[in-house]
RNA sequence: GGAGGAAUACCCAAGUCCGGCUGAAGGGAUCGGUCUUGAAAACCGACAGGACGUGAAAACGUCGCGGGGGUUCGAAUCCCUCUUCCUCCGCCA
């Protein structure tokens, strides 16, 4: 969430930030005409409170002497309605400000490309050359029926579509994918490994920024109460902290979380509609950091590095792009996406994000931390990145190692996981 | 699923029946000091934090006893509701 004394003080930065981001902002010069007339109130409201406390306690005083009381008590009784009144419209105006700001996003950083589609957004670092074959590649939605990997058939009798069922050596490769990058980000990179609920309360989807305006895209659960599938890793990660004040020496936090991540992909109806690059359910191994405000973006960096070694180690194709404005997550001021070749699509395909939030969720969460334990907390920065989506690493290995005979050759660094060189 | 109990400041804990000098006793921890060669002990002192508003600032005001609402001139205290935790029974991996 944006700061509202920040937008009142630089409505036009923050205006010319957010067009950046293309959409029409202009509702917000109606938040700080409001925002004018909610100081007006406080100021009223707080006068009445101050001379309601003051006459109540002389009630008090009165009636212990015996002294009649019922004059004052009329008058005490009139302030009172003054206060229902006027807090009846705080209470409407509130409402609509922290609503408003809700369904703001956060302001693009001031050096990310502009532009508003992803063909805007810049190419900052490539590595290896896209896969050559000596042979037609398969795409991994033929290759892996074939090898009997994945069964896309038998996945939409049980649920529907959008859902692939592994097996055999396709459900062993997604299992030890998730180890394999679990182990190097948690052994290697120092990262706190997390196994968090899958399931969501809306406080915190609200705090991450998923919630109000995307609603649409999460999968709600029929209960009384208000829960939903996770949809990543960084919502139920973020919100370990939230409403917490965190010390100067528990800083930064690395966590690297495991879960599954359900989506409905309500706005890509019919886009890669084959194989298993958009699916309803899949599997991330996440990486999220809470930081120090000086420190963020040299631990956006620093993520990103542990981000990309899952895809060197594994030795596949990849490039990383800086997204522009327009491109650029709700919550996220600035994002890395990695992009991994598939032979399938002739293109990169992205695989991961990296990004920092700076305040935005924190604020949403109120995480905060304290230099001292004297001094004023400030709120954390958070930066979350993929440690990759498991799913469409397996796409990229199928796809980038398999070989001519119909068999796909396992990377190096997964034989010890797998125990076998060779899907066939 | 059934029956009970609890939530008070960093921690423990009194106050809740019977509403008003209680924004909250007492203890512990922490910080500062006295004593000591140093430390411990003892003693003295300090100790809500935060959010919001006014203000150039100093400062002042409002909110605040798990969350939200209500009753009342006035709520930690009465009423409603939600959440979390604990105990027992049942069921279950």
């Amino acid at each position: 969430m944006l700061d509202l004394k920040s937008l009142r003080e630089n409505t036009k930065e923050y205006l010319d930030l957010l067009n950046l981001r293309g959409g029409d902002f202009s509702y917000l010069l109606e938040v700080i005409k409001k925002d004018e007339r909610r100081r007006e109130i406080i100021v009223l409201v707080e006068a009445e409170k101050a001379k309601r406390n003051e006459t109540s306690k002389l009630i008090g005083l009165y009636k212990r002497e015996g002294k009649d009381v019922s004059q004052i008590m009329d008058q005490v009784s009139s302030i009172g309605e003054d206060i229902k009144n006027l807090e009846v419209e705080l209470k409407d105006i509130n409402e609509f400000i922290n609503y408003q700001l809700l369904i703001t996003p956060n302001l693009p950083k001031e050096d990310i490309p502009r532009g508003l589609t992803e063909d805007d957004n810049i190419e900052i670092k490539k590595f290896k050359e896209p896969t050559t074959f000596d042979f037609e590649p398969l795409p991994h939605w033929d290759l892996a029926v074939k090898l009997d990997i994945l069964d896309f058939e038998r996945a939409s009798k049980i649920t529907g579509s959008r859902f692939t069922v592994y097996k055999g050596l396709g459900a062993r490769l997604e299992r030890c994918l998730i180890s394999f990058m679990t182990d190097l980000h948690a052994i290697e990179h120092g990262y706190t490994e997390i196994i968090p609920p899958f399931i969501v309360n809306k406080e915190s989807m609200i705090a991450t920024g998923q919630f109000p305006k995307f609603e649409d895209d999460a999968f709600k659960v029929l209960d009384e109460r208000d829960l939903y599938l996770n949809p990543t890793a960084e919502v139920p990660t973020i919100n370990m902290h939230r409403n917490e004040t965190l010390t100067n020496d528990e800083l930064p936090i690395k966590y690297t979380a495991f879960t599954t991540a359900f989506r409905q992909e309500a706005g890509s109806a019919g886009r890669d509609t084959r194989g298993i690059i958009r699916q309803h359910q899949f599997n991330k191994v996440e990486l999220i950091k809470f930081t120090k405000p000086e420190n963020s973006y040299k631990e956006l960096e620093e993520m990103l590095v542990n981000s990309e070694k899952v895809l060197k180690l594994l030795d596949l194709p990849y490039r990383v792009v800086n997204l522009c404005a327009g491109d650029l997550g709700f919550s996220m001021r600035k994002t890395y996406d990695i992009e991994v070749w598939l032979p399938s699509y002739n293109t990169y395909k992205e695989i991961g994000s990296i990004s920092n939030a700076e305040d935005y969720q924190a604020r949403r969460a109120n995480i905060k931390f304290k230099r001292s334990k004297d001094s004023k907390p400030e709120f954390v920065h958070t930066l979350n990145g993929s440690g990759l989506a498991v799913g469409r690493t397996v796409v990229a290995i199928m796809e980038n190692y398999q070989q001519k005979d119909g068999t796909i050759k396992i990377p190096d660094v997964l034989v010890p996981y797998m125990k076998t060189n060779i899907i066939k």
